[in-house]
Formats: structure tokens, C-alpha cells, sequence
DNA sequence: AATTCGGGGGC
DNA sequence: GCCCCAGAATT
């Protein structure tokens, strides 16, 4: 992983928060890219937004790249934190990557929990809660057992063996530096653990997107605060749309925003003149633009036309 | 404590 | 399909 490859600080931030609930071979391209664009804190600090959610494009969780900027920001500002209640001040950094950063660029003596420290936490102890009841018993285990010579290591160590040993399904248990200490293997309860939390239910929805096509640009609405994708380009809906003209269906996909199982219906509408109140984006320069995954989805809909 | 934030990987 | 992912902010 190459955040490993230094301890800068904003280098660790950076990967921690695109690392959060996102996967490591998923970041490493993502992040190689912002380090080229954004090498320290100051470059980072005086981008605009638009650059930003462009760079950060198919990562989701776009608020992560917001809180991302505004975070530094207020360290160019302020000074880097030197203490770990100093980092859950930053915007986007909560109580895991403050711990993070504290431990493994800085190795402050602080502990983290992770879903891989969480997990490891259930079966080692033999945990049977269930939610935020076995986060919290996981983060009093993990700070009474605080490697205060190397934090970044330790805490880094966990991780990597819930990562790699101690995994949700096929533990590999037999290769585990842990397995006669393991009250969950001992107990036989290894696959039982952790105990899934209660399934959240699944909301069905369907939406519309327009794609407004005029004189070889398409045009895009501005997601409002409060709405998916807030600030990004995303394509029209009928209510943004009030006199249609003749739509072309050009098909559905699904998608899912979290807990909503979302169907994508896909209209083109050839206009005549250019909308007013839209922002017009040229064909051409549709891949510099930061567009959501599924509206990017909707688009390629067009290019089979 | 419960919800709301994307998107992709793996099986 | 379903589960999970080196979570945080808001209510």
C-alpha cells in the first residue's frame, strides 16, 4: 500500500479517509492520483471544489471530499494537530482515522477501531453483542491494549489481520498467531461471530434522468443540498423538466444508494433551442467533469445511439 | 440509537 | 443476489 511508504501526515489522512468504507485496492489508484495533484496540505487547501469532486469521481461518499477540503483548510490554518482530541476537531476525521493518524503517522499511544479490529475484537474475547454495543466494547478493549513503544504498528497489525486472517467468511484460522487465546475458536463460534446486526430494509424507488441533448452539448442540474450528490453535475429529472416534448427511451438499469434499491428509467429529449437555468456541458468535455457513477451509467445509455 | 451518506469486490 | 468494506455526521 503506498501510504506505507511514508509517515507525512497529510499523506495518512488523505488514504484514511478515502479508506473509509472503501476498499484498499480500490483506493490505491484514487490515491496515487491525488498525491500528484494535491502533495501537501497547502495545495490541497487553495483547490476548488469542482476540482476536487473530480478527482474524486466513482469513490462515493462525496462528502468525504468536501470535509476532505474544508479540512485543509482549517489546518492550513490552524496548524497540523499534535494530539489525537486536536485531529476529531478536523472536519471528516472521526473518532477511527483521528486514531489513525495519531498512532501511525505521529505513533501517539492511541488506540482505533476498524470493522477488521471490531472483528477480531468478537471472536478473540468471544463478543456475542450485536451494533454500536460491540463497537463500544471494541474500542475499551483495543485502549486496554494500547502498544505504547510502536501504537502504529500494533494498531496497523490488527487491522491487517483482520484483513487477512481473521476475514468475515473462511477465516484461516489454522494460521493464526491467535488460535489457542481464541475464545471464539475454542468455543467453536468463530463462523457465529460477529453477531450481524438486524438487516436494514431495503426501499424500492424509481427515478427518472433526462439527458437534455442540444447542438452537441448535453445539460446538467446542480443536486441541491439535502439531495444525492449534493453540489455535483447529475442529470434532470421530470420535475426539473416541465414541458418534456418527445422523449427517446434509451433503457434502465438499477442502482443502490445505500438502502435504497433504486430503478433508473433513461430518456433522451432533443431540444430545439438550449434550456435556460441548466449548466451546458459540451460532449467533448464530459470526462472532465465530475458526474455520479450512476449518471455516467445512464450516459454510455446514449452512446450506443 | 438510528439514518443517511456510494460504489465496488468477491463469492 | 448478498455481504462487506481500514466510517463520519446528523438527528
Amino acid at each position: 500500500m503506498p501510504w506505507r511508504k511514508t509517515k507525512d501526515a497529510y499523506s495518512i489522512w488523505v488514504s484514511e479517509v478515502m479508506l473509509q468504507q472503501t476498499q484498499v485496492s480500490v483506493v490505491i489508484p484514487y490515491y496515487e492520483r491525488w498525491m500528484t495533484r494535491f502533495p501537501s496540505v497547502g495545495s490541497l487547501a487553495s483547490a476548488s471544489e469542482e476540482e476536487v469532486l473530480q478527482l474524486w469521481q466513482g469513490l462515493g461518499y462525496y462528502r468525504r471530499a468536501k470535509s476532505l477540503l474544508s479540512g485543509a483548510q482549517y489546518v492550513l490554518e490552524r496548524g497540523m494537530p499534535s494530539d489525537i482530541s486536536g485531529w476529531r476537531k478536523v472536519p471528516g476525521i472521526g473518532a477511527y482515522s483521528a486514531g489513525a493518524i495519531a498512532s501511525i503517522a505521529q505513533e501517539l499511544p492511541v488506540a482505533l477501531v476498524d470493522g477488521n479490529v471490531e472483528r477480531v475484537y468478537a471472536r478473540l474475547l468471544g463478543d456475542d453483542s450485536v451494533g454500536p454495543k460491540l463497537t463500544k466494547a471494541a474500542w475499551g478493549w483495543a485502549e486496554a491494549n494500547i502498544c505504547s513503544e510502536h501504537p502504529g504498528d500494533w494498531n496497523q497489525g490488527l487491522m491487517e489481520l483482520g484483513a487477512t486472517v481473521c476475514t468475515p467468511k473462511d477465516p484461516k484460522c489454522s494460521g493464526c498467531p491467535l488460535q489457542l487465546e481464541c475464545k471464539g475458536f475454542l468455543r467453536g463460534l468463530v463462523s457465529e461471530l460477529p453477531a450481524p446486526s438486524p438487516k436494514e430494509l431495503v426501499r424500492d424507488l424509481t427515478i427518472t434522468f433526462l439527458i437534455l441533448h442540444h447542438g452537441g452539448s448535453l445539460f446538467f442540474s446542480r443536486a441541491k443540498q439535502g439531495q444525492w450528490w449534493s453540489g455535483m453535475l447529475v442529470l434532470p429529472t421530470p420535475e426539473d423538466v416541465p414541458v418534456a416534448g418527445w422523449t427517446e427511451d434509451l433503457g434502465r438499469f438499477v442502482f443502490r444508494v445505500t438502502n435504497n434499491r433504486v430503478k433508473a428509467e433513461v430518456k433522451l429529449i432533443r431540444l430545439e433551442t438550449a434550456p435556460q437555468g441548466f449548466e451546458e456541458v459540451p460532449l467533448e468535455r464530459l470526462q472532465d467533469v465530475p458526474i455520479p457513477a450512476p449518471h455516467r451509467k445512464a450516459l454510455k445509455l446514449l452512446q450506443r445511439i
